[in-house]
Formats: C-alpha cells, sequence, structure tokens
DNA sequence: TGCCAAAGAATTGTCAGACTTTTAAATGTC
DNA sequence: GACATTTAAAAGTCTGACAATTCTTTGGCA
C-alpha cells in the first residue's frame, strides 16, 4: 500500500484509492480495521487532516465506517444491499437528470430490465409479494390520492414484482433504476382515466403473477411501456404547446 | 441550505448531505459554482478543515469536481456516463466479492439482464457491433490464451451485445453488471473443451445478431447461462473434492 | 496601438498542533 | 462477583499558517 510522493497534487486521492486498492484485492478484509489516522499519516508521510479526507472518500462509497473512542477507528464495511440500493439510486437519479437522458430512453431500460426478471418473477413470487401488489393497485385506485403519491405506490407495485424474482442482485440492480425514474414519471400528470389504464395493466400483471405466468408478466409489462411513453408524449406535446402558442 | 449545529457530530457529513440535496433537487446545476471553501465553512458556521471533508465526500461520487487557482473552485459536475460506469463496477463488484453471493444467483441476474437487451440488440444492432463480436469471437479461439485473457475478451463480446442495444442506460447498468461478475468468472478455469463450447455459442450469438433474431439470442444466452453455472458447479465441486478429500 | 511578460490576487492543497468528545477497557471498591 | 470510577485511545473539530496554482490585471516595450 504505496503513494507515489512526487505526484503533484490531490494526495488524498492517491490515499483513498491505494486503501481502496487493498479493500478490492482482498488484502483488506470485512471487519478489518484500519490503523488509526495518526499511524496513516505517518505510514504515507502526510498530515492527519489529509488521511481524513481520504477516509471520507471511503465513507461516502460506504466502503468504510468509523467509530470513534477507544479501539474504535475506520473499519472495512460490509456493504449491503441497501447501500449498494442507496448509491445506485442516487447516481442513476443524477445520471437521469442531468444528462439530457430522454424520457424515452430511459423508460425503455427501465421496462426492459423489468421485463428481464418477469419469468423470475412468475416462478417464484410469494403469497406476500402477491398481496403488496394488489394492495398498491387498491392504493392507486384510492380517489384523491395526488399524483406524487400515486407515483410512489406505482414504484412500490413495480418493487414488489421486481422482489418477487428472488435475487437479490436482480432486485438492487432493477429497484434502483425504477426509482431513479420517479422524479421523470412525476412530472407526468396523471389523470383519472389514464390511472384506470394503469391500474388495469397492473391488474393484469397481478392475475399473471397469480397464474405464475411468466411470458404474460412480459407482454403486459410491454403494453405498459407503451401507454406510459405514449403519455409522456403527449404530456410533453401540450407542454410545449402552451409554452409557445404561435 | 442548512445544517443542525447542534447535532452530535459528523458536521462534514452534513454539509456533503446539505450540498448534494441542492445539487439533486435542481438549486445547483451542471457547471455551477460552488462558493469558496472559505465562505461555505462561513456559511454554516464550520472550519475549513470541515468543510473540505464535505466536499471531498462529494468528489467521491463525482458530484463535483475542484480546480485550483483564482476562480477556482468547486464546480458542479456532470455525471458522465463513464463515471456512473464506474461507480455500478465499484459497488456491484464489492457487493459480489464481500456478501456471499452465491455464483449461480449473480450468474443469474446476469443474464436475466442481458436477455432483457436482445430484442433491442437484435433490431439496432449496427455492423460495427457486429464486427466487434466476431473479433472477440476470433480472439477467444486462440490457442495459448490465458484464463483472465480469455474473460475478458469474453466480457468485451457481450459489452458488444448490450452497446448493439443503443441504450446507453441500458449499456451503464449492464455493463457495470458483467464486469463486476468478470472477478468470479476468472475463478474458473476454462479447459480447450469449455472453451470451445462457448465460442459456438457465442457464435450463434452473432449469427442470429446478423440475422436480427432478438428472440434466438435470447435462447442462445440462456443456453450460455446453463453452460456457465454447469461449468461453475463442476469447478467448485472439483475445487472442494480436492480441499477434502475424505 | 498591440502584444508579451511580470506582478497580484483568489483559491485550493497541505501541514502542524491543539483541544473536545466519545467509547471501551482497566482498575478499584463494595 | 457486580458495579462504579478512572484512564487512555481514537475520531471530530478548530486555528493559523504556508505552498502551489491559475486567472486577471497591469506595466513595459516595440
Amino acid at each position: 500500500m504505496k503513494i507515489d510522493p512526487d505526484s503533484p497534487a490531490d494526495l488524498s486521492a492517491q490515499i483513498a484509492s491505494a486503501i481502496r486498492d487493498a479493500i478490492v484485492s482482498g488484502a483488506l478484509i470485512v471487519g478489518d480495521r484500519l490503523p488509526s489516522e495518526a499511524e496513516l499519516a505517518e505510514h504515507f508521510a502526510v498530515s492527519r487532516p489529509t488521511v481524513r479526507e481520504a477516509l471520507k472518500r471511503l465513507a461516502a462509497q460506504s466502503l468504510i465506517r468509523t467509530q470513534r473512542g477507544a479501539f474504535g477507528g475506520a473499519f472495512v464495511n460490509r456493504l449491503s444491499y441497501g447501500d449498494a440500493h442507496a448509491q445506485q439510486i442516487t447516481t442513476s437519479t443524477l445520471l437521469l437528470g442531468m444528462n439530457d437522458v430522454s424520457f424515452d430512453t430511459a423508460c425503455e431500460a427501465r421496462f426492459a430490465m423489468e421485463r428481464a426478471c418477469a419469468g423470475l418473477a412468475a416462478a417464484r413470487r410469494s403469497a406476500d409479494h402477491l398481496a403488496t401488489m394488489r394492495a398498491e393497485i387498491t392504493r392507486q385506485a384510492q380517489p384523491g390520492l395526488t399524483d406524487e403519491a400515486f407515483c410512489a405506490s406505482d414504484v412500490a407495485f413495480h418493487r414488489a414484482l421486481v422482489d418477487a424474482a428472488g435475487n437479490p442482485v436482480l432486485s438492487y440492480q432493477l429497484a434502483g433504476a425504477v426509482e431513479a425514474m420517479q422524479p421523470l414519471m412525476n412530472m407526468i400528470t396523471f389523470s383519472a382515466r389514464s390511472r384506470e389504464a394503469i391500474i388495469a395493466l397492473h391488474t393484469r400483471i397481478a392475475d399473471a403473477a397469480q397464474a405464475r405466468d411468466g411470458a404474460q408478466i412480459g407482454s403486459v409489462l410491454e403494453q405498459l411501456e407503451h401507454y406510459t411513453r405514449q403519455l409522456a408524449q403527449s404530456v410533453f406535446d401540450a407542454r410545449a404547446a402552451r409554452a409557445k402558442p404561435a
């Protein structure tokens, strides 16, 4: 674990990188305690603030956690699905928000991935997953629901479908993509009629899940994707017309 | 943009969070320059090192970039696909490496997602994508290739397939998953016979892509998944038998 | 006037040392 | 043996300083 002392600047980045490599390569394993900040400072021949900056970088990626007090210090963190999930959402949300990714592109990616777990979800869904899906459908049908609440329930519904696939790796990837879409979805105003259509499609997905018909889930998801993109298009068209009434 | 000054500790985390929220919410947009460290320190009523730790946290997530000199400072960064991709790989690799995710689970997730873009890849693949796939197949057939090089070429082949779908969001998600699998794949020793079988499947995928037959790509991917899991199983079994020769 | 070089100022990068707070282990007491 | 107290290690924070970098401005020269 060495750094180049002649490098121009950004010692903290180099130190963070060195420690990260040690973790990724397995030289440091989960639960290991890193040397104290003072010891690290001595080892890398830098000051303690510089070491601290490096540690904060790693903490931001959930690679380490710190603990105060005697026998405290920095410990290699076990990256939980929750942490990974949270990072995935932040990254995806920013990517979608700052890179002029079109709604169509994001939507296409999201539904393509969701269809990927249709088969597994049909085969493995438990009664619990089914109940969650039904419950969210009921919530979506409630009158007086705000658009935000409707979207949130929509996310929960799809989350249940993804979780039903019973593969945590898939869940973490997919749930991130679905949730990252939410800010974009929130831009859509859902009329009573469009809500009705979406709920009908959700019901058909739940029915197919109950019947363990993966192909059917995939087919309905395709229809849902098509409908969502159509809906978004009309909303954007209307907005454009309002903005520029030539 | 406020923080709670009475909170026990981790002021830098609070400040990082406040700035992150400002970026995610759109109060700060791409290219904006943050106040100087001294100004931020005054604003949040903390010292400069504390502000710096907060900024390093954000830099670790590629949310900001810093620039020295007059009129330098911290600027809100446009999260590129490359950055997102790199983070995705790090996160996925660590998750797979530290969480006792079984090979089967990871493999299942990876192929499920890859199948998700089979249809799009068939419809949109360019001649370039096809050429890349063919080139990687040729490389894989070269004798004397190390297992690592074979795996790397395997990744490149699948990367080309994913990119052929023509959806950058999908590419960033998928490529991360595929590359994160590589350390696990590297644990497998590929015999001449298994390489031959994989190359044959790759060829069938390339053929299907050339014929724009998405269903066929999906079907062959399914066979490849099955074969890969079988191969891993036999490798692990052999290893277990060698380790414990009762 | 126009161009190039030097000075200046703003800002990040780094350091040294000190103090505070937290926490667990060690010690002492009943 | 159980509980309270002390103690030491470590992170968290602050102050003040200096170095390095880079843009702007100014001054000089042709």
